[in-house]
DNA sequence: GGTGCACGCTTTGAGTTCGAAGCAAGTAGA
DNA sequence: TCTACTTGCTTCGAACTCAAAGCGTGCACC
């Protein structure tokens, strides 16, 4: 508001550009590759990652849900195709009746444990290789301290757990 | 392939889930702004603002497409619902009957100067106030080398056709 | 025990994206 | 000229996402 500057300047300009068009690409070209080798989203991948990772392979909907899609009804929808296709489980929590819990199966982590080198590489390929290794550590805390910063500041609709209506 | 580290360290993964987190907000916070502001999908904005900075204001359907869609059919639609609402116009092109120039209105011109602004400064807030001035010339630098990277190996199906390198 | 609200998930409808197929216009070779 | 291939765009069908609405459960307070 106060800032002198009304916009942005060339380099950050560019900045951005190449910001959206590097992680559109990369996520183009790695949710290509995914389909072809295991017949999985993106976000398919994303959720079985989370499970495989999480202790005993179970979450909450809810918590599966931060970080991978901005809304609820998505993660159902895409919990259906990979229940349907036999990678994960879905049971109501013991604890609490509303609570779903997912569960990877066994052949959810081994279609993980498949795709993941490819997965991998891909991204080597694309993100690190043309990256020198000095260049790296300045990234890595960059988008650190960007992401929290927006995690601080979420964008208004996104996680009002409150207010379940937008205010508009 | 000929690399002995089979996969990513810690420090890589880390940058790969931070770069892929940032943009995505980052895309989803602009994307809500805009539609508030001026009822502009991230994707129509892009189209826009490319018209408003290519000469004369216009631009074939095929150079549009590139870097806003990997599809030809999404350019379409969205130049469809921009022509309804008067902010491009198409016309057949003289010099190729097959082509389709798009050109932006007065009105379109009208609407990209006044989301603008707040375009702007959404980026600014959420990209670029927390990254230190020092930081933004390796951010950049890492960025656009790595974009150019991925411009000379694209993904196998989105560049069926000839060399499309396009410049600026 | 009841009542009212909050929470967790699913269902539904509208909108957007992609790839494949289709159509029209240009181009090269005979 | 005729034919076959290429190019530029649109149409079509399928898949996916989101927000809103709906349903059942849990919790706070009386």
């Amino acid at each position: 508001m106060s800032d002198p500057t009304p916009g942005l300047n060339a380099e950050q300009l560019g900045a951005y550009f190449a910001l959206m068009e590097v992680s559109s690409l990369l996520q183009y070209a790695v949710d290509e590759h995914l389909r072809a080798d295991g017949d999985l989203s993106y976000v398919q991948f994303q959720i079985l990652a989370r499970l495989v990772d999480a202790p005993d392979g179970r979450l909450r909907m809810t918590d599966l849900a931060d970080g991978v899609v901005y809304s609820r009804s998505g993660l159902t929808y895409q919990a259906g195709l990979l229940d349907r296709r036999g990678l994960i489980t879905r049971a109501p929590s013991p604890d609490d009746e509303r609570s779903v819990i997912v569960s990877v199966t066994d052949a959810g982590r081994e279609l993980v444990a498949r795709v993941l080198p490819g997965h991998v590489d891909r991204v080597r390929q694309l993100l690190f290789e043309p990256m020198k290794g000095r260049d790296l550590p300045v990234l890595s805390a960059v988008l650190g301290r960007v992401r929290d910063h927006m995690r601080a500041n979420p964008p208004r609709s996104a996680k009002p757990r409150a207010g379940r209506g937008r205010a508009g």
